[in-house]
DNA sequence: AATGCACTCAACCGCCCAGGC
DNA sequence: TGCCTGGGCGGTTGAGTGCAT
């Protein structure tokens, strides 16, 4: 016997979500904050199953979020990031702020996958297919690897526990912190909406339309990118900073995966360590520079 | 202009886990 | 202790869109 679904699927609406729909999950939230999804349709008549209101918040009504558009250093990030946690999205985009973990895993399937693979198949050596996809999929195929893994999780748990950062908006704690009033800011982004919707209304895509309006796609570094700067992006992209890395000392005591020295020495694997040299070297400087000090923090205990 | 195909991404599904009873 | 429920997560789907022919 399987487990009965979260929601009563009769009268259950499913789809796209349309504007009004919006508003009324967000004016709700506003008024009581998110969290206690099972009472979200109940209270609001909207015919939505639990799990769709968060999921609609969470990924997209979210205030603060951005959306499209990832810039080069995002991307760098996540295949970083990806390398070292596998398909942790949720906690890749916790090292990603305004970022949902649903875009950082669309990007990657539709985009950065596919980048990788074609680098694997152009740029097929040794050094290079320790890199990108490979090292993302075979990373943890034996037991060092698979304690590495665990010393990560360990990193992350212990993280879990250390006292909370300083107090967010009650009703937003994993937002992230550079925007001030969370709600304001989520009215804001519906009211700019409205704005857009008034003037172009919607023909027959609603989702679609509004998520191209209603979060400030903000500066990512000059929106899409043409030809050029796609290969040029490729070119960086694809580099890293692996094999530039000059102070690889290597020291335990800086090590992601602290404790693992009775590993072999043999499963110690090059990705590991320039990534985690990565990690640790100026890039991170560059790539945080925009990070809230909570951010920081929490970074660098995971470190 | 019409058609087919590939791509994107919002949303759903199913599983897992933690907490309450 | 075991069951139930809510919430979270990762994988997958499919409608909409854009491009090529």
């Amino acid at each position: 016997m399987g487990r009965p679904p979260c929601c009563d699927k009769q009268g259950v609406k499913k789809g796209p979500w349309t504007p009004e729909e919006d508003i009324v999950l967000v004016s709700y939230i506003q008024q009581q904050g998110p969290g206690n999804w099972r009472a979200v349709p109940a209270n609001t008549g909207l015919l939505r199953c639990s799990k769709s209101c968060r999921l609609r918040w969470t990924n997209y009504l979210r205030p603060g979020i951005k959306r499209g558009n990832f810039t080069h250093h995002e991307e760098k990030m996540i295949i970083h990031l990806q390398a070292l946690l596998g398909n942790r999205w949720a906690a890749i985009a916790s090292y990603l702020p305004q970022r949902t973990d649903n875009d950082i895993k669309n990007h990657w399937n539709t985009h950065l996958k596919k980048k990788l693979n074609n680098h694997h198949h152009h740029h097929s050596s040794p050094a290079t297919d320790l890199t990108a996809d490979a090292a993302g999929d075979a990373l943890f195929t034996t037991r060092g690897q698979w304690e590495r893994r665990l010393q990560t999780d360990i990193q992350m748990a212990k993280q879990a526990l250390k006292p909370p950062p300083p107090p967010l908006p009650a009703a937003e704690s994993k937002a992230p912190h550079h925007q001030i009033p969370a709600y304001a800011s989520s009215a804001d982004n519906i009211a700019r909406w409205l704005k857009e919707w008034n003037k172009n209304p919607p023909t027959n895509n609603p989702s679609r339309s509004s998520s191209s309006t209603v979060v400030d796609s903000g500066d990512n570094g000059g929106g899409k990118m043409n030809g050029a700067g796609l290969s040029e992006s490729m070119d960086t992209l694809m580099s890293f900073d692996y094999f530039e890395s000059s102070n690889s000392d290597g020291s335990p005591e800086t090590s992601v995966f602290q404790g693992e020295s009775e590993m072999d020495e043999s499963e110690q694997l090059l990705p590991m360590k320039l990534l985690e040299e990565w990690l640790h070297g100026d890039a991170k400087d560059y790539y945080f520079a925009d990070f809230t000090v909570d951010e920081k923090f929490k970074y660098d205990n995971l470190l």
